[in-house]
DNA sequence: GCAAAAGTGTTACAAGTACACCCATGG
DNA sequence: CCATGGGTGTACTTGTAACACTTTTGC
């Protein structure tokens, strides 16, 4: 036993990983919910999450959990973005005992993924904006995670992990665009984007046609980088 | 008890905050150890911290365990920078049972402080760049709290967190070049740091007579601002 | 042709960089 | 009078914001 660590006189802290997983579908951001079939919070909205195992720390857990709770197989999952936001462990967070949670932010491309099985709990993307009363300190968790992911996009390349493999730079702009809420100014964004090494790459090949009217667009890759130099400063004055 | 959550099949968890605590002093930057007297790691120095009781949050711990290793007074601890940094949680970080800490990283304005009496276990302020195998995962805790503070210098004014009440600017600007490890051109610094509403005010009164040569500097206080926008860059290309 | 989306060019302005230079003080 | 640190001025370069304009598609 750790010196000072006398277990008799600890009540026991379980620990959870939650996650808040958002991904951007026609336009709008979702997030990831599962309603609670008991007691406290039965019938609420709350982040998708589990108890930490024993033998895996909490970045395994969540991962796990995602892959149960969206039915995506596991290589999938690797390949997200994942990011540890912070730790809440306010004493009475979890009216039934002392639970200690380690949030985490993923980002699912926005592709038509069903819900598969999983738990038995409903699972849904729920629009970011029509989110209301989670159950626990989700709501706060959620906030939180929505404004770090949105800093990010400044100054990192997170934004093409909300695209799929190949995309083109309007759907890259709509992520920003979306996160941000706001608009940005397309050939400043084009530019930026270009001239930032490593952030996309174009895909050789006929440019993409996706159905709807105008120009074709160029087809383009995430790149290697990771950070952003100079950031791709969100305008501030006019949101939208 | 919660669904899923069965006390009996779960080893039990502990909870630690465990603390970077950096401070600037005579130029260069160091950060509270304290040695460690039993095993595992016995002799080896390590970041101070302890378990986060049952009635009490991560951070009340932080701030509890930081009271205690340094002697400082409970408002002058409230008073201090505090932030979250993340959670370490892998399996084996401690080979006694299974312990997740929640690191926090925490600024001393660099005033002649000594250690107060707090536990027995000996505890020292020590060069950066002169900490060595750290006890468990210490080592990768502390260079992830340098990496973060160092970062949150650029967009915000943490900064005055490392000075006494009332500052010059060559001291502000020392504080980033210490952080940094790189030297800032003096006046780009100063046109910058006044040009941000809210950084520092100017406190009226006689001119700042510290004892060393050159012109008195002109006083100043932390200002009401917590963000840098626009960001106060650090140098990229030439560190140092 | 017209709307819609992609892509190019240009201009005006703000911000950051790199200096040269003057000021006040202690030794 | 000179070394040292504080403070001002300024030219140069880079980045951003705003906007006009051309291109290629579907209807």
């Amino acid at each position: 036993m750790p010196d000072g660590y006398d277990p008799a006189a600890f009540e026991p802290f379980a620990v959870t990983a939650d996650l808040a997983v958002f991904t951007v579908r026609e336009g709008t951001l979702h997030v990831l919910l599962v309603e609670r079939g008991e007691e406290p919070y039965a019938g609420s909205w709350a982040l998708p999450g589990g108890f930490v195992r024993p033998r895996e720390s909490a970045e395994e857990a969540a991962r796990r959990e995602l892959a149960e709770e969206t039915g995506l197989d596991a290589d999938a999952v690797d390949a997200l973005h994942f990011e540890q936001l912070r730790t809440y462990s306010a004493p009475d967070r979890d009216p039934r005992m002392r639970v200690v949670s380690v949030a985490f932010a993923a980002l699912l491309p926005g592709l038509p993924e069903p819900l598969g099985g999983g738990d038995a709990a409903r699972a849904a993307y729920v629009p970011y904006g029509a989110v209301r009363d989670l159950a626990f300190d989700h709501g706060r968790i959620l906030a939180d995670a929505h404004r770090r992911i949105g800093d990010k996009l400044e100054y990192s390349c997170l934004a093409t992990s909300f695209c799929p493999p190949e995309f083109t730079l309007g759907e890259l702009q709509g992520v920003y665009e979306t996160v941000w809420d706001t608009v940005l100014d397309r050939p400043n964004f084009r530019r930026k984007v270009l001239a930032t090494d490593g952030f996309v790459e174009q895909v050789d090949g006929p440019p993409r046609r996706d159905g709807g009217r105008g120009k074709p667009a160029a087809r383009y890759r995430a790149g290697s980088a990771v950070a952003l130099h100079p950031p791709l400063l969100r305008p501030e004055g006019r949101p939208a």
